[in-house]
DNA sequence: TGACAGTGAGACACAAAGTGTCTTACTGTC
DNA sequence: GACAGTAAGACACTTTGTGTCTCACTGTCA
């Protein structure tokens, strides 16, 4: 799963590709030629072209979020205080995510489309193998997959479509909404507080 | 010469689209759409397509640019203090202009050339139209030309290639430039001070 | 030195997108 | 009700992009 320096190189210059034109306005030898490599070695890298390539790089940058977010989480002290800082990291690093507000800017259907309908089960199943393992000491991990998945679609819903009532980028609003809506919901299930 | 509204939305299109995705990634259809405009009435107009849609447009920059600048020439009190109003305020103007810093980022080679090569006939001209007029009171037609054409020059390979001596942005290095390098050489023509 | 893996360049057939021209039908205006 | 201007879309054609292949080149190992 790991890709090696010529491959990052390549889906650095498909992210600087994308945009720069936008993902409809993309052609391979764009990104071979700024990745500074030749159509049939691209081809030999990731065979399927674009769509491959795509798929990759969208797999790299939730990967590469999920870890961001991860180190955030490390100092939590209890099971409330993980889920807070989970939810108002993740919601800072959307809201600051360059690529992903340029991508919502010129392409906002497929950009859209990945967030809401296609890439959400990806995005649950990558949230569900980095964070399941830190709640493992407070839940068991059927319960924790359930968790995850909740908290990520509560997460992706917010930060599109921006609340009145609640800003899970807000310590305190973020600590109101785990203790109202989460946490009665697991409580049964807790291993230890 | 004058473009009606319709015209003048395709053309708002046409700079929109490209500043967006660059000229070479630009499609008449884009700018028919970006426009609400058929792509048949788009060719009504600009009957030759691509090539003469971004002719005009570069036509009518070119006339807003003089426009606005004559505007800043009015209150002139004398000769060298006109050429030294124009040298400034073409400067700032060039300086400040989102869409030509957009185009000279994303299409250097294209954009070079119409400052340099392909375009520099034209701008001349005109700049002669536009501001010979406006020296007529102190120089006969044909040595007014001269003049301009000198200063266009001097003012685009300045901006282009910023020198250490000179700031022609600067009104203390404009007025020095202008009394040192031009204005000796066109005192022997001036029918007035 | 010679096998070898990885690469760039480019040929190729095919698919997709863009171009420029035309016809037709629609809309509002005088 | 004639008329001008337009959108929509069919059309033949050109250009661009795609995916696959081959071949020659380069540096790295034994």
């Amino acid at each position: 799963m790991t890709l090696d320096p010529a491959e990052q190189r390549v889906l650095d210059a498909a992210k600087f590709c994308c945009e720069r034109w936008g993902l409809a306005k993309v052609t391979i030898e764009d990104i071979a030629t700024e990745a500074g490599v030749s159509r049939a070695t691209l081809y030999r890298m990731f065979p399927g072209g674009k769509d491959v390539l795509f798929e990759a790089l969208r797999v790299r940058e939730l990967e590469d979020f999920f870890t961001r977010l991860s180190a955030h989480l490390d100092g939590a002290s209890d099971f409330e205080d993980l889920l807070v800082r989970c939810v108002m990291h993740a919601t800072h690093e959307l809201r600051s995510d360059q690529h992903l507000s340029l991508m919502l800017a010129s392409e906002p259907g497929d950009t859209l489309g990945q967030l809401t309908v296609d890439g959400v089960p990806r995005i649950i199943r990558v949230a569900t193998e980095f964070l399941a393992p830190l709640v493992d000491g407070y839940l068991p991990r059927r319960e924790a997959a359930r968790l995850v998945e909740l908290l990520t679609r509560m997460v992706i819903s917010y930060f599109l479509a921006p609340s009145e009532q609640v800003d899970l980028g807000e310590p305190d609003s973020a600590r109101t909404f785990i203790q109202t809506f989460i946490l009665p919901a697991f409580e049964p299930s807790l291993t230890r507080s």
